[in-house]
DNA sequence: GCGTGATTACTCGGATACAAGATGTCCGAGTTTGAGCGG
DNA sequence: CCGCTCAAACTCGGACATCTTGTATCCGAGTAATCACGC
């Protein structure tokens, strides 16, 4: 029970496009030396990204990422469950019962959990940052 | 990023040995059954909990497991902890700065979840439910 | 009846097998930019 | 100067390879209760 490596680079990541100069491209290759990881690894994730509505990538020379125009609005939890998925934490498995208090339990701490990643937004964080050129 | 089987084997079993004639010896065996898993495998599990001194186990003919003295305090974060280890969910490795504003967001996500876990108590759900002979 | 040993019913621990998911790589295909070149 | 072609610099996607972890099994060892047996 851990929060992926994909998770951590996906933020990173996001949140370097949100202190980076808006509307500008910025390739893969910049992103992935910055986190010390391959370039082909993290255009994978980068495509969940994509396909959640958070960023957008242009093809072809010059080209690369950036931030969509509603970034702004853009939580933890948005990201989070773009790579993660949506699944619930804990399923209760057993056939005892329609209603297993065990998975009540678990599912309103994961409610916690979920609610305070949905206040918590990129544009929060990087008001408190530098801009990078 | 799930909860494993483990855990969920671990709280059943713990709500099962809560709602059960105290000071009564349970056999591995009944405990599997009751949840469709191999007694080999649930043992593992159950030796854990008996290393985080919620349980107890005898050995021999009629052994098994029973609850410990204080078990109406063990929370389901201690359950948690007992089979997933106690390491922090999110773990932010890179090398910028000492203190990663990332990290520290899901830090604060984390607690707000373990806090809820802590104040659930097993024997809080034991008083909702039956006592099974 | 009573000790003694064998049998049985258990837990315990290590080693190992298996499966699934996370992580990472490779390569071919499509796309855009820009340079080079001929008219 | 203009338009064409071509190479370079990118993203995109599928198919792998690898690594880690969760899940599960097997087997031998230890332990306690119970039974059998001989005295």
């Amino acid at each position: 029970m851990k929060f992926s490596k994909a998770t951590n680079y996906a933020l990173h990541t996001m949140l370097f496009l949100a202190v980076s100069p808006q509307n500008k491209l910025i390739g893969v290759q910049q992103l992935a030396e910055r986190q010390q990881v391959s370039t082909t690894y993290l255009s994978k994730i980068l495509t969940k990204l994509v396909k959640a509505g958070m960023i957008e990538s242009t093809s072809g020379a010059s080209g690369g990422y950036r931030l969509k125009r509603n970034w702004e609005e853009v939580s933890f939890l948005d990201v989070i469950h773009a790579i993660e998925g949506t699944a619930s934490l804990f399923e209760c498995g057993m056939n005892h019962g329609p209603e297993c208090l065990i998975q009540q339990v678990m599912l309103s701490a994961e409610q916690k959990m979920e609610e305070h990643l949905r206040n918590q937004k990129l544009s929060d964080l990087a008001k408190q940052m530098p801009v990078v050129q």
